[in-house]
DNA sequence: TACATATCCCATCGGATTAATAGGAATTAA
DNA sequence: TTAATTCCTATTAATCCGATGGGATATGTA
């Protein structure tokens, strides 16, 4: 399961795609009454979406937070990463956090291993290929298909 | 990431698959030796999955655990959702807990749990492909691809 | 300049979960 | 009867999670 921060995080983001207008800043409330979320908990999911480089912000009154990148340059897999750390169900198959199981006996024939190595590989290529963009149009195509 | 409850409880059922003679129970300290687990830890482990079906015991002098399947039958999504519960990212795209987002305004259309849906379609159907039988067969022919 | 209103930053908190251990009851073969 | 095993309950230390509080800092406006 991820974690409510990620999950905070990606509706936050959905949220600044749908009401993105060129570097206009949405303040920190409006986002947490719309997506019913805490106030003074989304503040930090925010502030570290800033550090990571996936948001800006403008300090001070008509200050808010606003997408840094385009919304098909941003993805859930980076989101992930970023609250709940590696997407790697096992650490002995993540690329960036890579250890090694301690009761291994040959990493290289181990039949665990190559099967969390699949999953691994079909997640985060999915996730990858989940941006804010791709997310949206989903969205609206079940609309239409519901429509009919 | 899967906890080491569940990472322990794989490396034993592929224990006992690979030292699988016909109902000849295999005692607990030897597989919590082999396979570097603590062994008290291992104890709770194992009778977490006899109450689960998965394994049989024989109790007192000479006692120990065996697979009450056939290693075709036991598979890994199985033993991650007794210890770690549901495999899905997101309760509202799990079978068994299904639970709904309290924020979410219109789960049909929901673009963010229609990719946790695609995710958890596919892992599952990775994980219950993954059985004892599977995985050793994997680590067989990764060590014959070696041996050339 | 003063003020209102934002983000930024740090510290803390209760509760849940995780990994593990301890101690002893029940069972069974020899 | 005894030795060896599983079974069962309780406890622990450490860590993480979700959330909150208070105040410092920046900034547009009257």
């Amino acid at each position: 399961m991820i974690s409510k921060k990620t999950k905070y995080a990606i509706n936050a983001l959905v949220y600044l795609a749908r009401h993105h207008k060129e570097h206009e800043p949405i303040q920190i409330s409006r986002i947490a009454e719309s997506e019913h979320i805490p106030r003074k908990f989304l503040e930090a999911i925010l502030l570290d979406m800033k550090n990571a480089g996936i948001l800006s912000s403008r300090k001070g009154k008509t200050g808010g937070y606003y997408l840094h990148k385009t919304p098909d340059e941003i993805n859930i897999a980076e989101v992930m990463r970023l609250f709940d750390g590696p997407i790697a169900l096992l650490p002995c198959v993540t690329h960036n956090y890579y250890e090694r199981c301690e009761e291994c006996k040959d990493e290289a024939t181990c039949g665990i291993r190559s099967v969390f190595a699949d999953v691994r590989n079909e997640t985060v290529n999915m996730l990858k290929n989940a941006t804010l963009q791709a997310i949206m149009d989903r969205s609206e195509a079940m609309q239409k298909a519901l429509e009919k």
